[in-house]
DNA sequence: CAACGTGAGTGAAACGATTCAATAACTCGT
DNA sequence: ACGAGTTATTGAATCGTTTCACTCACGTTG
């Protein structure tokens, strides 16, 4: 049934080598040959077999990407960055997404382990995984996406933004404005992002010399838009005294749902809850009250991340880890001020 | 360096038959040897080939779907239909984005056709693809998806909503609101679902009476945010007299465009210009005016899509094309109304 | 006790492309 | 016309798994 480079080899009267030949060095061969084999390749509508191909070559030419929410569009952007940057070397991306759950994120690793991929981007549920530090091991590039680069880790390359100073950015925005208290919300008791996004609102705080009194911690089971609904009822339902009339919000997803929450209850936006956004998605501007958002580099992170990849995978085992940290901005939106 | 059953079944001193009879078949196996050859396996870290596995199997347990734009959240959700059924029977799904490019589609195609995947659901650029029928023939199921069941297609089985009949439903209720003259915005150059739609809402006004005249159609180079914006400012550049006060876009990130555009032009909407949009994804209900949108029924899309794929694989050559189809409906908000 | 079954394990063949040392077929220069 | 050098082609070996016909060792049975 299935055509192989046998059947070519037979009609087009050559060798096996010679198809090979013609199929991954076609200067070599002589024109005459080449076009009988072409010919033969076209009427029989062979196609490579890639499994054989990568068995022999002992790997494969994909990369994959691990995302916590495909539906979440930053994370879209930067696998648009990493694709352009594997694309270039003749790699193709495959995009795996956890939904934020450690068993699934395993499967998916270890699927990738099978597949003998060329290298992994991560944004992980669990950065213990075991089978993260198999890949490592065994010299697969790993390259931990959104993470600020952690202290004493040497096991992986890493690129990310700096969480902590974006954080504060959008908190001292607020105080800026004159908010005494601040509230945030997150996934902080499983997302090192949302932790460092936090710690920046308090070292905000901090700067002012306010004390914990003056934050108010919403932990969220997610990040999408409907947990950012229930963090908003939580929130509306503190006494109208010690509620903070400003949210900073661990994403836009989460944003966009308290905003829907509180314009819901009949509360004005930003008159009523300030709120602040993370990643400045296409939607924080088109929202109901245009996000004010931290901005990070999407595109940029996700070329970076494909960079070090291939960087890692060329230096082989002499390779050094690298660690690449961007700076955040803030965008200053109606949801903030007006 | 590589770990090989060879080495694992050295180690435990079996033949490889067995370590595969423990991988595949682990009854069968005495207790006692299945200890011995797992033992070997823990300790030297063994990890199957998948590439070899599928070279002797002869075809790969993946399946690939192919969208027009991964950040659009519709593409996402179907996906996550697709993806449950095709996790249940083990297989797993690989994502594609065209960009709405048919030159990468067709890579992704021959990416898949070389990967021997198991099938391939679509929502193509161009329909009429080699490749596209080569994977037809060749009997590897190929889905369409978001595509009514085209006329005489035998070629391949399709899931799809009646967009015609979605595009009336718009047009019908802004005519039922009083207007006169209705926009359409959509790439109906080269978009079948857009042609449809478009077809829907000439279907209305004709319904009513009403001919050519009375519609303005607004050709876009995609069916993002941004072409909206686009779309949008020529509306607004027509001639007051001319201007339609109601528009019909192909999808919600077309809306959400226009809705930016026109109330960043200083007029309000639904007041000056309604606006009704495509598909009620999530942003939908929580964008700047919540977005009056026909719903498609996502999830059951691709689940509908997995189903047809896995019907197609398990009865072979005798197969039969099916074509499913759902039914749109309206989501009234305050786009068009208020 | 010979014939038969059964359960456990073996090992060579196969999957399809690539590689590479070994030819074969040329062309030159002398 | 001979050897050296170049270019084009060959085909066996290889990658790691799975499969399947086969062997072997033990009962069971008539």
């Amino acid at each position: 049934m299935a055509v192989s480079v046998k059947d070519v080899a037979k009609l087009a009267g050559v060798s096996v080598g010679t198809v090979s030949n013609v199929l991954n060095r076609p200067t070599g061969v002589r024109p005459q040959t080449r076009e009988r084999v072409e010919g033969a390749i076209a009427q029989l509508g062979f196609i490579r077999n890639d499994s054989a191909r990568q068995l022999r070559a002992g790997r494969s030419r994909m990369i994959g990407y691990v995302v916590l929410d495909a539906a979440n569009p930053f994370f879209t952007d930067v696998a648009r960055g990493i694709d352009e940057g594997a694309r270039a070397e003749g790699l193709v991306l495959f995009l795996a997404d956890s939904h934020q759950d450690a068993d699934r994120e395993d499967q998916f690793l270890e699927q990738f382990l099978e597949q003998r991929v060329r290298g992994v981007c991560i944004t992980p549920v669990d950065s213990g995984n075991r089978r993260l530090l198999s890949l490592a091991e065994r010299g697969v590039p790993v390259v931990m996406v959104d993470r600020a680069p952690a202290s004493q880790e040497d096991r992986w390359c890493s690129v990310g933004v700096d969480d902590v100073l974006g954080g504060e950015l959008a908190a001292r925005h607020l105080l800026d404005l004159g908010h005494e208290r601040i509230a945030y919300a997150g996934d902080s008791r499983r997302l090192p992002q949302s932790v460092d996004r936090l710690a920046g609102v308090r070292r905000a705080l901090a700067s002012r010399g306010m004390d914990e009194d003056h934050g108010v911690v919403l932990h969220t089971e997610g990040m999408r838009v409907a947990d950012g609904r229930s963090a908003a009822a939580r929130l509306l339902a503190l006494p109208r005294r010690r509620r903070p009339r400003a949210v900073v919000c661990g994403n836009d997803l989460l944003a966009l749902g308290v905003l829907q929450q509180v314009i819901g209850q009949g509360l004005r936006v930003p008159a009523d809850v300030a709120i602040v956004g993370y990643d400045d998605i296409e939607f924080a501007a088109a929202a109901a009250v245009p996000l004010t958002s931290v901005v990070q580099p999407r595109l940029e992170l996700g070329r970076a991340a494909a960079r070090l990849l291939l960087r890692e995978e060329d230096e082989g085992p002499g390779h050094v880890h690298e660690h690449v940290s961007f700076e955040p901005a803030l965008v200053v939106r109606a949801s903030t001020v007006g």
